[in-house]
DNA sequence: TATATTCTTGACAAGATTTGTCAAGAATAG
DNA sequence: CTATTCTTGACAAATCTTGTCAAGAATATA
Protein backbone atom coordinates (compact mmCIF):
# COMPACT_ATOMS: atom_id res chain seq x y z
CA UNK A 1 0.00 0.00 0.00
CA UNK A 2 1.76 3.03 -1.46
CA UNK A 3 -0.11 6.51 -0.96
CA UNK A 4 2.33 8.44 -2.71
CA UNK A 5 2.86 12.72 -3.25
CA UNK A 6 1.31 11.74 -7.26
CA UNK A 7 -1.93 10.81 -5.05
CA UNK A 8 -0.96 13.46 -2.72
CA UNK A 9 -0.82 16.47 -5.58
CA UNK A 10 -3.34 14.95 -7.25
CA UNK A 11 -5.80 15.28 -4.68
CA UNK A 12 -5.06 18.63 -3.75
CA UNK A 13 -5.30 19.51 -7.21
CA UNK A 14 -8.59 18.25 -7.74
CA UNK A 15 -9.37 19.80 -4.40
CA UNK A 16 -8.42 23.52 -6.04
CA UNK A 17 -10.46 22.75 -9.32
CA UNK A 18 -13.16 22.06 -6.68
CA UNK A 19 -12.91 25.19 -5.52
CA UNK A 20 -13.31 27.29 -8.52
CA UNK A 21 -15.92 24.64 -9.89
CA UNK A 22 -17.70 27.79 -11.50
CA UNK A 23 -14.78 29.44 -13.37
CA UNK A 24 -14.30 28.23 -16.81
CA UNK A 25 -10.54 26.81 -17.26
CA UNK A 26 -7.96 26.84 -14.88
CA UNK A 27 -4.34 26.38 -15.90
CA UNK A 28 -1.85 24.26 -14.79
CA UNK A 29 0.82 27.34 -14.19
CA UNK A 30 -2.26 28.72 -11.43
CA UNK A 31 -2.56 25.61 -9.82
CA UNK A 32 1.01 25.14 -9.41
CA UNK A 33 1.32 28.58 -7.74
CA UNK A 34 -1.46 28.43 -5.74
CA UNK A 35 -0.91 24.66 -4.46
CA UNK A 36 2.90 24.67 -4.56
CA UNK A 37 2.96 21.63 -7.06
CA UNK A 38 5.61 21.43 -9.62
CA UNK A 39 4.51 22.58 -12.73
CA UNK A 40 5.72 19.71 -14.95
CA UNK A 41 4.95 16.86 -12.30
CA UNK A 42 1.67 18.15 -12.20
CA UNK A 43 1.00 18.07 -16.03
CA UNK A 44 2.27 14.32 -15.93
CA UNK A 45 -0.24 13.16 -13.00
CA UNK A 46 -3.26 15.12 -15.27
CA UNK A 47 -2.66 12.96 -17.86
CA UNK A 48 -3.74 10.01 -16.27
CA UNK A 49 -6.82 12.14 -14.38
CA UNK A 50 -8.07 13.30 -17.99
CA UNK A 51 -7.54 9.90 -19.25
CA UNK A 52 -9.82 7.94 -16.28
CA UNK A 53 -12.22 10.39 -17.38
CA UNK A 54 -12.24 12.53 -14.42
CA UNK A 55 -11.23 16.26 -16.04
CA UNK A 56 -11.82 17.92 -18.94
CA UNK A 57 -9.02 19.97 -20.84
CA UNK A 58 -8.90 22.77 -23.50
CA UNK A 59 -5.84 24.56 -24.84
CA UNK A 60 -5.05 27.72 -26.20
CA UNK A 61 -4.92 30.66 -24.31
CA UNK A 62 -7.62 30.82 -21.71
CA UNK A 63 -7.24 27.06 -21.44
CA UNK A 64 -6.67 24.53 -19.08
CA UNK A 65 -8.24 22.17 -16.83
CA UNK A 66 -11.20 21.63 -14.80
CA UNK A 67 -13.74 19.27 -13.29
CA UNK A 68 -15.72 17.10 -15.54
CA UNK A 69 -18.37 16.27 -13.39
CA UNK A 70 -19.76 18.14 -9.80
CA UNK A 71 -17.38 17.93 -7.18
CA UNK A 72 -20.30 15.96 -5.29
CA UNK A 73 -19.79 13.20 -7.76
CA UNK A 74 -15.94 12.53 -7.80
CA UNK A 75 -14.57 10.18 -4.98
CA UNK A 76 -11.34 10.64 -3.75
CA UNK A 77 -10.44 7.46 -4.37
CA UNK A 78 -11.24 7.57 -7.80
CA UNK A 79 -8.92 10.35 -8.11
CA UNK A 80 -6.01 8.39 -6.78
CA UNK A 81 -6.82 4.73 -8.20
CA UNK A 82 -6.09 7.37 -11.47
CA UNK A 83 -2.43 8.11 -10.56
CA UNK A 84 -1.62 5.39 -7.97
CA UNK A 85 -0.89 2.21 -8.89
CA UNK A 86 0.50 -0.14 -5.53
CA UNK A 87 -2.44 0.82 -3.08
CA UNK A 88 -2.86 -2.65 -2.56
CA UNK A 89 -1.91 -4.11 1.23
CA UNK A 90 -1.74 -7.72 -0.06
CA UNK A 91 1.41 -9.27 -0.99
CA UNK A 92 -0.26 -11.11 -3.50
CA UNK A 93 -2.04 -8.87 -5.57
CA UNK A 94 -5.32 -11.06 -4.51
CA UNK A 95 -4.15 -14.26 -5.55
CA UNK A 96 -3.62 -15.71 -2.13
CA UNK A 97 -0.41 -17.31 -3.19
CA UNK A 98 1.84 -15.07 -1.37
CA UNK A 99 3.12 -18.37 1.10
CA UNK A 100 4.84 -20.91 -1.22
CA UNK A 101 1.63 -20.93 -3.26
CA UNK A 102 -0.91 -20.60 -0.30
CA UNK A 103 -2.34 -17.80 1.52
CA UNK A 104 -0.03 -16.38 4.01
CA UNK A 105 -1.04 -16.15 7.46
CA UNK A 106 -1.93 -12.49 7.18
CA UNK A 107 -3.61 -12.62 3.69
CA UNK A 108 -7.01 -11.67 5.47
CA UNK A 109 -5.63 -9.32 7.57
CA UNK A 110 -4.31 -6.98 4.63
CA UNK A 111 -7.56 -7.72 2.19
CA UNK A 112 -9.44 -6.25 5.54
CA UNK A 113 -7.19 -3.27 5.43
CA UNK A 114 -7.76 -2.82 1.67
CA UNK A 115 -11.74 -2.73 2.01
CA UNK A 116 -11.15 -0.32 5.17
CA UNK A 117 -9.37 2.26 3.02
CA UNK A 118 -10.93 1.83 -0.35
CA UNK A 119 -14.51 2.71 1.60
CA UNK A 120 -12.92 5.21 3.22
CA UNK A 121 -11.86 6.44 0.02
CA UNK A 122 -14.85 6.08 -1.90
CA UNK A 123 -17.34 7.57 0.28
CA UNK A 124 -15.68 11.24 0.31
CA UNK A 125 -15.98 13.28 -2.12
CA UNK A 126 -14.34 16.22 -3.59
CA UNK A 127 -17.27 18.50 -1.88
CA UNK A 128 -17.64 16.64 1.08
CA UNK A 129 -13.75 17.28 1.83
CA UNK A 130 -13.43 20.73 0.97
CA UNK A 131 -16.85 21.45 3.56
CA UNK A 132 -15.11 19.57 6.38
CA UNK A 133 -11.73 22.05 5.83
CA UNK A 134 -13.79 24.79 5.69
CA UNK A 135 -15.58 23.71 9.18
CA UNK A 136 -12.92 22.39 10.81
CA UNK A 137 -10.78 25.36 9.53
CA UNK A 138 -13.28 27.67 11.08
CA UNK A 139 -13.77 25.83 14.33
CA UNK A 140 -10.00 26.08 14.69
CA UNK A 141 -9.81 30.26 14.38
CA UNK A 142 -13.16 30.74 16.73
CA UNK A 143 -11.27 28.86 19.25
CA UNK A 144 -7.86 30.65 18.59
CA UNK A 145 -9.99 34.13 18.93
CA UNK A 146 -11.58 32.82 22.56
CA UNK A 147 -8.35 32.50 23.28
CA UNK A 148 -6.86 35.38 22.58
CA UNK A 149 -9.76 37.38 24.00
CA UNK A 150 -9.51 35.66 27.21
CA UNK A 151 -5.50 35.98 27.53
CA UNK B 1 1.58 6.51 3.42
CA UNK B 2 4.04 3.25 2.94
CA UNK B 3 3.09 0.19 3.71
CA UNK B 4 5.89 -2.52 2.33
CA UNK B 5 7.42 -5.64 2.24
CA UNK B 6 8.80 -4.45 5.78
CA UNK B 7 5.53 -4.21 7.85
CA UNK B 8 4.21 -7.56 5.88
CA UNK B 9 7.03 -9.77 6.29
CA UNK B 10 7.33 -8.52 9.87
CA UNK B 11 3.60 -9.44 10.58
CA UNK B 12 3.57 -12.61 9.18
CA UNK B 13 6.44 -13.88 10.86
CA UNK B 14 5.24 -12.83 14.40
CA UNK B 15 1.40 -14.47 13.37
CA UNK B 16 4.02 -17.50 13.02
CA UNK B 17 5.85 -16.81 16.41
CA UNK B 18 2.61 -16.47 17.86
CA UNK B 19 1.15 -19.64 16.61
CA UNK B 20 3.99 -21.38 18.29
CA UNK B 21 3.25 -19.61 21.20
CA UNK B 22 4.12 -22.64 23.62
CA UNK B 23 7.12 -23.71 22.01
CA UNK B 24 10.39 -22.01 23.41
CA UNK B 25 12.52 -20.54 20.73
CA UNK B 26 11.76 -20.42 17.27
CA UNK B 27 15.52 -19.74 14.66
CA UNK B 28 15.45 -17.29 12.05
CA UNK B 29 15.87 -20.24 9.29
CA UNK B 30 12.86 -21.89 10.52
CA UNK B 31 10.56 -18.83 9.89
CA UNK B 32 12.51 -18.33 6.93
CA UNK B 33 11.57 -21.60 5.73
CA UNK B 34 7.97 -21.92 7.04
CA UNK B 35 6.66 -18.05 5.54
CA UNK B 36 9.13 -18.03 2.60
CA UNK B 37 10.76 -14.55 3.45
CA UNK B 38 14.32 -14.14 3.06
CA UNK B 39 16.27 -15.17 6.22
CA UNK B 40 19.16 -12.02 5.93
CA UNK B 41 16.28 -10.09 5.66
CA UNK B 42 14.09 -11.12 8.67
CA UNK B 43 17.04 -10.56 10.63
CA UNK B 44 17.07 -6.86 9.78
CA UNK B 45 13.52 -6.85 10.65
CA UNK B 46 13.81 -8.61 14.50
CA UNK B 47 16.40 -6.32 15.27
CA UNK B 48 13.90 -3.28 15.13
CA UNK B 49 11.25 -5.86 16.67
CA UNK B 50 13.54 -6.45 19.87
CA UNK B 51 14.02 -3.14 20.02
CA UNK B 52 11.02 -2.30 20.61
CA UNK B 53 10.13 -4.62 23.28
CA UNK B 54 8.35 -7.12 20.94
CA UNK B 55 10.88 -9.84 20.76
CA UNK B 56 12.84 -11.82 23.16
CA UNK B 57 15.97 -13.54 21.36
CA UNK B 58 18.51 -16.25 22.91
CA UNK B 59 21.56 -17.34 21.18
CA UNK B 60 23.24 -20.54 20.84
CA UNK B 61 22.48 -23.78 19.90
CA UNK B 62 18.48 -24.34 19.91
CA UNK B 63 18.27 -20.33 20.46
CA UNK B 64 16.15 -18.25 18.46
CA UNK B 65 13.19 -15.66 19.56
CA UNK B 66 9.59 -15.67 20.84
CA UNK B 67 7.15 -13.06 21.27
CA UNK B 68 7.89 -11.22 24.58
CA UNK B 69 4.32 -10.96 25.86
CA UNK B 70 0.62 -13.16 25.16
CA UNK B 71 -0.16 -13.06 21.64
CA UNK B 72 -3.48 -10.89 22.38
CA UNK B 73 -1.54 -8.36 24.22
CA UNK B 74 0.93 -7.31 20.49
CA UNK B 75 -1.07 -5.42 18.18
CA UNK B 76 -0.63 -5.61 14.45
CA UNK B 77 0.18 -1.75 14.81
CA UNK B 78 2.92 -2.18 17.36
CA UNK B 79 4.80 -4.43 14.74
CA UNK B 80 4.13 -2.43 11.81
CA UNK B 81 5.55 1.33 13.41
CA UNK B 82 8.68 -0.38 14.84
CA UNK B 83 9.65 -1.36 11.15
CA UNK B 84 7.77 0.99 8.88
CA UNK B 85 8.59 4.77 9.20
CA UNK B 86 6.69 6.54 6.50
CA UNK B 87 3.71 5.49 7.63
CA UNK B 88 2.40 8.64 8.13
CA UNK B 89 -0.08 9.71 4.95
CA UNK B 90 -0.03 13.37 5.62
CA UNK B 91 2.59 15.11 3.36
CA UNK B 92 3.72 17.42 6.34
CA UNK B 93 4.54 15.11 9.13
CA UNK B 94 1.60 16.53 10.69
CA UNK B 95 2.89 20.09 11.08
CA UNK B 96 0.14 21.21 8.74
CA UNK B 97 2.44 23.77 6.47
CA UNK B 98 2.75 21.68 3.21
CA UNK B 99 1.49 24.63 1.32
CA UNK B 100 3.91 27.79 1.31
CA UNK B 101 3.51 27.34 5.21
CA UNK B 102 -0.08 26.18 6.04
CA UNK B 103 -2.42 23.98 5.56
CA UNK B 104 -3.32 22.36 2.31
CA UNK B 105 -6.97 21.98 1.13
CA UNK B 106 -6.82 18.01 1.68
CA UNK B 107 -4.53 18.04 5.51
CA UNK B 108 -7.41 17.41 7.37
CA UNK B 109 -8.49 13.73 4.89
CA UNK B 110 -4.85 13.00 5.62
CA UNK B 111 -5.24 12.96 9.04
CA UNK B 112 -8.26 11.39 9.33
CA UNK B 113 -6.82 8.48 7.00
CA UNK B 114 -4.41 8.13 9.06
CA UNK B 115 -7.04 7.76 12.25
CA UNK B 116 -8.72 5.44 10.65
CA UNK B 117 -5.48 3.27 9.41
CA UNK B 118 -3.79 3.55 12.83
CA UNK B 119 -7.52 2.69 14.64
CA UNK B 120 -7.62 -0.44 12.46
CA UNK B 121 -3.88 -1.70 13.03
CA UNK B 122 -4.10 -0.99 16.53
CA UNK B 123 -7.23 -2.79 17.66
CA UNK B 124 -6.02 -6.28 16.08
CA UNK B 125 -3.40 -8.24 18.19
CA UNK B 126 -1.80 -11.45 16.67
CA UNK B 127 -4.56 -13.46 18.63
CA UNK B 128 -7.36 -11.79 16.67
CA UNK B 129 -5.65 -11.97 13.50
CA UNK B 130 -4.97 -16.02 14.04
CA UNK B 131 -8.60 -16.56 15.10
CA UNK B 132 -9.79 -14.41 12.04
CA UNK B 133 -7.52 -16.77 9.90
CA UNK B 134 -8.49 -19.97 10.82
CA UNK B 135 -12.45 -18.63 10.78
CA UNK B 136 -12.02 -17.53 7.52
CA UNK B 137 -10.39 -20.78 6.47
CA UNK B 138 -12.73 -23.31 7.59
CA UNK B 139 -15.83 -21.38 6.02
CA UNK B 140 -13.92 -21.87 2.98
CA UNK B 141 -13.46 -25.29 3.43
CA UNK B 142 -16.99 -25.76 4.14
CA UNK B 143 -18.03 -24.55 1.37
CA UNK B 144 -15.63 -25.67 -0.92
CA UNK B 145 -16.75 -29.49 0.68
CA UNK B 146 -20.45 -28.48 -0.02
CA UNK B 147 -20.14 -27.36 -3.43
CA UNK B 148 -17.94 -30.74 -4.20
CA UNK B 149 -20.88 -33.16 -2.30
CA UNK B 150 -23.74 -31.31 -4.27
CA UNK B 151 -21.37 -31.03 -7.51
C1' DT C 1 37.48 -27.18 26.76
C1' DA C 2 36.11 -27.65 21.90
C1' DT C 3 32.53 -27.23 18.70
C1' DA C 4 28.43 -26.31 16.45
C1' DT C 5 24.65 -23.29 16.69
C1' DT C 6 22.32 -18.99 16.61
C1' DC C 7 21.75 -14.33 17.38
C1' DT C 8 24.10 -9.34 16.75
C1' DT C 9 25.93 -5.61 14.40
C1' DG C 10 27.48 -2.81 10.78
C1' DA C 11 27.98 -2.13 6.26
C1' DC C 12 27.05 -2.55 1.55
C1' DA C 13 24.86 -3.02 -3.19
C1' DA C 14 21.43 -3.98 -6.81
C1' DG C 15 17.00 -2.84 -8.31
C1' DA C 16 12.83 -0.46 -8.35
C1' DT C 17 10.15 3.62 -7.64
C1' DT C 18 9.38 8.18 -7.03
C1' DT C 19 9.96 12.71 -8.20
C1' DG C 20 10.82 15.95 -11.29
C1' DT C 21 12.40 17.91 -15.89
C1' DC C 22 12.51 18.91 -20.76
C1' DA C 23 11.60 19.66 -25.56
C1' DA C 24 9.05 19.32 -29.69
C1' DG C 25 4.47 19.55 -31.33
C1' DA C 26 -0.62 20.44 -31.75
C1' DA C 27 -4.65 23.26 -30.91
C1' DT C 28 -6.84 27.59 -30.19
C1' DA C 29 -8.10 32.56 -29.00
C1' DG C 30 -7.58 37.05 -30.35
C1' DC D 1 0.12 35.55 -37.09
C1' DT D 2 1.31 35.16 -32.46
C1' DA D 3 1.11 34.07 -27.80
C1' DT D 4 -0.84 30.75 -24.93
C1' DT D 5 -1.72 26.28 -23.13
C1' DC D 6 -2.29 21.56 -23.32
C1' DT D 7 -0.03 16.82 -25.21
C1' DT D 8 3.22 13.37 -25.59
C1' DG D 9 7.30 10.87 -25.08
C1' DA D 10 11.41 10.44 -23.11
C1' DC D 11 14.83 11.05 -19.75
C1' DA D 12 17.52 11.57 -15.26
C1' DA D 13 18.50 12.31 -10.37
C1' DA D 14 17.35 11.05 -5.86
C1' DT D 15 15.48 8.08 -2.71
C1' DC D 16 13.81 3.80 -0.86
C1' DT D 17 13.28 -0.94 -0.77
C1' DT D 18 15.01 -5.29 -0.76
C1' DG D 19 18.33 -8.34 0.07
C1' DT D 20 23.19 -9.89 1.18
C1' DC D 21 27.41 -10.61 3.72
C1' DA D 22 30.96 -11.16 7.10
C1' DA D 23 33.01 -10.86 11.52
C1' DG D 24 31.88 -11.37 16.20
C1' DA D 25 29.53 -12.64 20.62
C1' DA D 26 26.90 -15.84 23.40
C1' DT D 27 25.45 -20.43 24.60
C1' DA D 28 24.37 -25.48 24.83
C1' DT D 29 26.35 -29.79 24.71
C1' DA D 30 29.63 -33.40 24.44
S1 LIG E 1 -1.04 -11.43 1.17
FE1 LIG E 1 -2.31 -12.74 0.01
S2 LIG E 1 -1.36 -14.64 0.38
FE2 LIG E 1 -0.07 -13.33 1.48
S1 LIG F 1 -0.79 17.41 4.47
FE1 LIG F 1 -0.60 18.64 6.20
S2 LIG F 1 -0.55 20.58 5.32
FE2 LIG F 1 -0.70 19.37 3.57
Amino acid sequence: MHLTTKGKYAVTAALDLAMHENNDFISIADLSLRQSIPGPYLEQLFRNLRKAGILTSHRGPGGGYKLSRPSNEIKIGQIISAVEDRMDATQCSGEGNCSAGSKCLAHNLWTDLNNQVQSFLMDRSLEDVLRDSNNKSLTLNNNKKLLIAAG
